[in-house]
DNA sequence: AATAGTAGGTACCAAATAGATACTAAAGAG
DNA sequence: CTCTTTAGTATCTATTTGGTACCTACTATT
């Protein structure tokens, strides 16, 4: 019975990862870190996931930061050096977004004709 | 080198998704549609989505329409009746979706405690 | 006659999001 | 002495998005 009431007032996981993950670039920085695997500058991040601002790049990382996706580690030096990582949490998220990326691909196409 | 040169130049896939389906609501919406797998009244799914306003739901359902995601049918009815649908192409997103909705559930928690 | 239900449309307003630009620090190059 | 680099922050504005409230048309119910 238990099973039955926690079923039913289930929060929809789509909700809750869309006010998780939310913004135009979330999604590609996201990945592109994801792809990367492996720490990456600001900078790089910023020309990769072109032509995003830095203040959208900042407050995106700093979010992803907050939620355990991505790590930030600064290195005092100058000019100022700033590394972001995804966490272990941020990877498993790799095969689901591999699959998003593979659907786009594949239906672009189809997609981009209507109007 | 055609194959290079188009490699090369390939828009980002997820760029080419948060263009096409954006708004806080527009993926919660496909996935009660894709999960229900059939036709389901405006009102149903205003339901179902809720608190989703009226004016909302009718936005994107006319987008995903007018990109192929969905279909509208209209019984000229009093009431009115208005039945919505995923279509074909709509379906090979389920995969993707499912995979998205099962991360969100194991990682809740995981992702909700930092603060 | 008044009300409710259906699937919207429209106008208005507030909030969130995004973009452009200028500014900072400290060191090294020229 | 100025320019460049890096990763921001601050400020301002523009665009997009979402919400509330009110409107229609027609029927059935009260």
């Amino acid at each position: 019975m238990t099973t039955l009431f926690t079923q039913s007032t289930e929060p929809c996981p789509m909700v809750d990862f869309v006010n998780l993950v939310s913004g135009k670039w979330a999604i590609p920085i996201l990945y592109r870190l994801i792809v990367v695997d492996d720490a990456i500058r600001f900078g790089a991040l910023q020309r990769a996931v072109a032509p995003i601002t830095q203040k959208e790049l900042t407050k995106q990382l700093r979010a992803f930061e907050s939620i355990g996706l991505v790590t930030r580690a600064m290195y005092p030096e100058m000019p100022p050096r700033v590394e972001y990582q995804v966490t272990e949490l941020g990877k498993t998220l790799k095969p689901t977004l591999d699959s998003l990326a593979q659907w786009m691909r594949e239906h672009r196409e189809e997609l981009s004709a209507p109007l």
